[in-house]
DNA sequence: CGAATTTAGTTTAGACCTAAACAATCAACA
DNA sequence: TGTTGATTGTTTAGGTCTAAACTAAATTCG
């Protein structure tokens, strides 16, 4: 008896999968999280941020990063301002927008990440351990045609019925 | 390019599985959210407390609340006192445990919880109205195996290699 | 019995996230 | 050119979640 028994419904099906996905998602973000504490003293939005940043050698911008990690811009705001006093990324100007910054990662930060990002990967490689490489494909393709399906449906379907 | 443009490694298949299920559960839960505060001015949170409390005839512990809905107790304290302030939910004693309360839906609460219950199931089946009955189940089926992994290597055997 | 340990629940301090209001800058256009 | 509206980023107030310390009650065991 967990979070799963909850279902209740003439279509229980979706439901019964939405509580599984929640219950997933939720057991492995909860050991990611905690690992990043416990080995790293850092937290998951903290790597997720310099994670995005790690591909960009020119960095990116504020509002990107918000689009990106699906947060406000509030919330960019104050974990950029925690990464930049301990020294792992940086602001700088862009050229013709004087609103904007890139933010980068510093030297520090690119060493820092890549530690943090090998153990990561091993945790998720672990996570995922019970299914076959043909497994992983088929949950990767069933959730890419879920995300779709999403991304095709505006909320404002829902909300303006 | 969004969240899942962060993957990096040797063996990417599981990394790239995770952003994935990440991205499609926040997703959901995101609109699920917004759907509650915009049509019930309530919390997912408090939807799901009453959602376990809902097939419970006689209540539930807040020890065992905080297990199924896998949250610290404090927070079932606190969403717990707000259910209560607003009559959804009640506190009873338990017949000897004088440290333990049984925490039950009034019959408010389970009118309250009936209303929100058959919208939600909606946007659910709306979320996944992408995949045929087929696909539902192979994903639960994945989902499934993914979890019991989880359940079968207890976190210790990565906090202590 | 009585001390030590465990368990149920609460409180507290702090990180995270959001929505909304705000300041600064850019862009469009008559 | 000058005004209007959109965009970028920050601030603020408040809800949510956690870990850790705490209280009270139950349980274990000498």
């Amino acid at each position: 008896m967990d979070m799963e028994a909850r279902g209740h419904s003439e279509h229980p099906e979706a439901l019964r999968l939405w509580l599984r996905l929640l219950t997933c998602t939720q057991l492995i973000e909860k050991q990611v999280r905690a690992e990043l504490r416990e080995r790293f003293d850092t937290t998951l939005p903290r790597f997720d941020l310099m994670s995005q940043l790690e591909r960009s050698q020119d960095g990116l911008k504020m509002k990107e990063l918000s689009r990106r990690m699906m947060v406000t811009g509030g919330n960019i705001t104050g974990i950029t301002d925690q990464l930049v006093s301990e020294g792992l990324v940086e602001r700088l100007p862009v050229a013709g927008d004087r609103r904007a910054f890139r933010v980068r990662l510093t030297a520090r930060g690119r060493k820092s990440f890549a530690d943090m990002a090998q153990q990561h990967e091993g945790w998720i490689v672990e996570a995922f351990g019970g299914l076959s490489a043909r497994e992983l494909d088929v949950l990767h393709q069933l959730l890419g045609k879920v995300k779709q399906h999403h991304l095709a449906a505006p909320a404002s379907n829902l909300l303006d019925p």
